[in-house]
DNA sequence: CCTTTACCCTAACAAACGTTAGGTAGATTT
DNA sequence: AAATCTACCTAACGTTTGTTAGGGTAAAGG
């Protein structure tokens, strides 16, 4: 038994449904579409996979993991809250660019999985909003931010975010830092100068 | 040959699809789960409508052209920048909430219209975007805004404002007209106090 | 040399899909 | 009274769907 070669053929396969998943969505992609990515057919993709509900879990799942471990480490850390929250907006940023077809899929695809799995899935995107939420708080707390409401402000924080994976692109202009930090400052500081 | 009655079938119709399609997505979504919201057999839609894609472009389309008969007079007002947009904010939550799923349906759904439907689709979508990019580019030339790009700025603007119709409730505490406000004086003036 | 493992094939399955054909009952119009 | 229109029906169509069954071939490991 040998350690897994590092691109072994599953791991080609997930990445291929993550292209076309993220392209033309987990229903309109059959798994004849994935065959023919791969060069081969349909009924071949079950040595690799046992379904396509797994092969979108797999996709999600991994995607998870990657936004919390980015933001766990800052979350932890005893920076203080406004360059806190700065952080944790440049680690998401950088991990929607670093997986941009999986974020792709993350974001729109997860309610086509399949129960239990989706439920698990919304518990988890809760868990991780609620990150984000206990730091907002705590600027509130401090009186640091404006009281426009945890929630509000945090939904908007992470809608401004996620959106960017419409638009990113890897060769732009701006690298993922940047624009993480320049998304940070418009939220922090607003649009208006100050004088 | 009468004037057509307020609730004709057509309208019951567009108005299942939209509820089922926000839900569920367009895909996920049958004929026969559409009739069966409407207690007939799928092959009876077909009096009513002429093709499921048809279906689609008759909710995009005319929650496209609320955006735009929202917007249009506010933007054609001389009302001062940060006025203007705010106003255009506002105006275009209350379109959300207004048709809210015809608004996660026109989100979420568009690319699966067929062609040449999804063209048309992207370019008016390009330029609503541009009515408020040129707001924002007026705020950069008065030297009322910071200059961080128009597209960018835009962008932030547009994805907090439309990622609303995941979690508004129309019994909720805040009302639209409250929740464009809010959010625009977040992207306006930052969540940081400035003293 | 034999066995296992990895990987792929053809053929086929039952189910679900959007849609059409052809017909009927009741109301409305002429 | 006859003709038309509206709204629905049953039955069926051809296609596509995810998936399984069963088999083959070449490389790797003992």
């Amino acid at each position: 038994m040998e350690v897994k070669g590092k691109t072994d053929r599953k791991t080609q396969v997930i990445e291929a449904a993550e292209a076309l998943f993220s392209d033309k969505g987990f229903l309109a992609t059959s798994m004849r579409d994935l065959a023919e990515a791969l060069e081969l057919e349909a009924a071949s993709l079950y040595t690799h996979i046992s379904s396509k509900d797994e092969l979108l879990f797999l996709i999600a799942d991994r995607c998870a993991n990657e936004f919390f471990e980015a933001i766990n480490p800052i979350y932890k850390s005893n920076l203080n809250t406004e360059a806190k929250l700065t952080a944790m907006i440049v680690a998401h940023m950088e991990v929607i660019a670093r997986n941009l077809p999986a974020s792709a899929v993350f974001f729109n695809e997860w309610k086509h999985l399949a129960e239990p799995r989706k439920s698990e899935y919304a518990q988890r995107r809760d868990d991780y909003e609620a990150i984000f939420r206990s730091v907002v708080r705590k600027g509130f707390e401090e009186n640091l931010f404006y009281n426009y409401d945890e929630g509000f402000s945090t939904r908007t924080i992470l809608a401004a975010l996620n959106w960017t994976h419409t638009w990113y692109k890897p060769d732009g202009e701006l690298k993922p830092e940047e624009i993480g930090e320049r998304l940070a400052k418009i939220l922090l500081t607003g649009l208006i100068r100050n004088m």
